[in-house]
DNA sequence: TAAAAATAGTTACCTAGGTAACTATAAGGT
DNA sequence: ACCTTATAGTTACCTAGGTAACTATTTTTA
């Protein structure tokens, strides 16, 4: 096994995941960049753009990309913050009615996608990928 | 462990080490893409676009960037084929030349990089990796 | 063999994510 | 208090990769 086939292995994985993720989320209207964001919000309620990059791992100016179409879309609205620089992120009344039809067709296609691969695997998989990224960070 | 936190964890994962790749390679004057590229051509000597399409699982039009990318920068070049629709990608000269300093170059940061994931943890990785794609297509 | 379908590659345009340079606000040092 | 530095966010512009629509060839088929 050579490095290189490793990272291209990790590489084609990776896109071929996120092709399949905006396929499903195509026809619901948002994209996988905008799902993440949803997906954190619904669980942590209310973040600054900041803390959404630091979580998602993204920096600030793709963010404010993707949180100024889910303005747009009138999915997020963005709440001036105490500290007048901060803008803290919320899902709007129209997200959380959203929600669910967006969180299972994610959680359907997932479910699809890891079917061939066992529940001992995907562990597997994921504590590799999580102890080597705590490593490297 | 909750699906979308394998996904994500790929993603990142991922992503981080495409950043890392492009910034050993900037200094040398090329792209992660275009690298992929040379190193397939190194091995294979000469393939069609189409080819090399398949080989790297990308779409054609931003292969067709990528090439023209390192026709102008004198890396490589296109011949007509037999089937005039076809177009034969080789390393110039100069890129033969430049080869090893890439090669030696991505070589130590993979190196880097896997340093501290242990070598059975590297196989495990790239074989559930490859179970897994393969199972997908 | 002429018309239709398939294929290789390109062009135009989209999202995803990166850096550099900028603005506006907040915090610290003198 | 004032000036400097740090921080949150935006804007502009870059690469990476995707789809749709197109051109030019080749292959199939009627």
């Amino acid at each position: 096994m050579h490095s290189h086939d490793l990272f291209h292995s990790l590489h084609q994985l990776s896109r071929h995941l996120t092709n399949k993720l905006n396929e499903v989320l195509k026809p619901m209207g948002i994209y996988g960049s905008q799902w993440a964001v949803i997906y954190v919000l619904k669980k942590k309620d209310s973040l600054t753009q900041k803390e959404l990059c630091d979580y998602l791992f993204v920096e600030a100016p793709p963010m404010t990309r993707t949180i100024q179409r889910l303005v747009k879309q009138g999915y997020v609205r963005q709440v001036p913050g105490q500290d007048k620089r901060e803008k803290h992120i919320q899902l709007t009344d129209e997200a959380l009615k959203q929600y669910p039809n967006w969180e299972q067709a994610v959680t359907e296609l997932n479910q699809t996608l890891l079917s061939q691969l066992p529940k001992t695997s995907q562990e597997e998989l994921f504590n590799l990928q999580n102890y080597w990224l705590n490593q490297l960070l």
